[in-house]
DNA sequence: TTGACAGTTGAATGGTTGCTCAATTAAAGT
DNA sequence: ACTTTAATTGAGCAACCATTCAACTGTCAA
């Protein structure tokens, strides 16, 4: 009946059990999504992408911006790119980067609502 | 002009740093923000959120499905309570838990069609 | 070719955090 | 009273992660 057993109790409400896993989402999904909300749930991320929601910047604009320095900056717009949330276009000594995606900002403006 | 300057370069694009500035959202605003996605951008709470979407469960029940000690549910429900975002209801020996509010769920569905 | 500067990178560091473990509380049954 | 079990709590630990620092690359202009 109980397979793994890492948890240390016993079944009290197996119905609910049973109907709540199968309509559980895939575990991939589920993988997907906390690591998309734990991007995002960084300030200096949220920040930047806040920012280019308004427009697109250089990682120097950035810098200045958000008051840090272009290194930690540039490292997370690393880990944003990545994400596949931003992407950059080079021009001469200059980096552009921008929103790859217009969703973002729906997703952060209903999470909003919900907050107030 | 530039008061703080912990960056370290120069000013390029001041016209867009001044537009994006004043477009910006309140820093508590982003700090709740942050806070929020950060909360659900952990696998473990993400998946009690989304079992709790579908039913009302207690911690016994929660650490089955989820194949983890009754201790590490009930710090992360403690997580999702203090964040108000989980609620509880004392029946004798057994607690109850359940979201406050369903507007999370439409905020995971949102997020699960733009990552798809 | 030399200097200036935007940007990247990797290692190191300091702080955060999720889980485990052991002890404890609360409620119910015998 | 005693046992059982759901649930909570705090300390401790290991893993993770954001920033700093220093070195480096790429591009442009003098």
């Amino acid at each position: 009946m109980i397979e793994t057993m890492n948890c240390d109790c016993h079944p009290i409400h197996n119905e609910i059990i049973k109907k709540v896993r199968s309509k559980m989402k895939e575990d991939k999904d589920i993988e997907d999504l906390s690591k998309f909300f734990k991007v995002i749930g960084d300030g200096t991320r949220l920040r930047i992408l806040l920012a280019l929601s308004e427009s697109e910047m250089c990682g120097c604009d950035l810098a200045l911006l958000l008051d840090m320095t272009k290194s930690a900056i540039s490292h997370q717009l690393r880990n944003l790119r990545e994400s596949n949330l931003v992407q950059s276009r080079r021009e001469g000594k200059i980096v552009f980067y921008s929103l790859c995606d217009d969703s973002i900002r729906s997703i952060i403006e209903k999470a909003l609502e919900h907050i107030k």
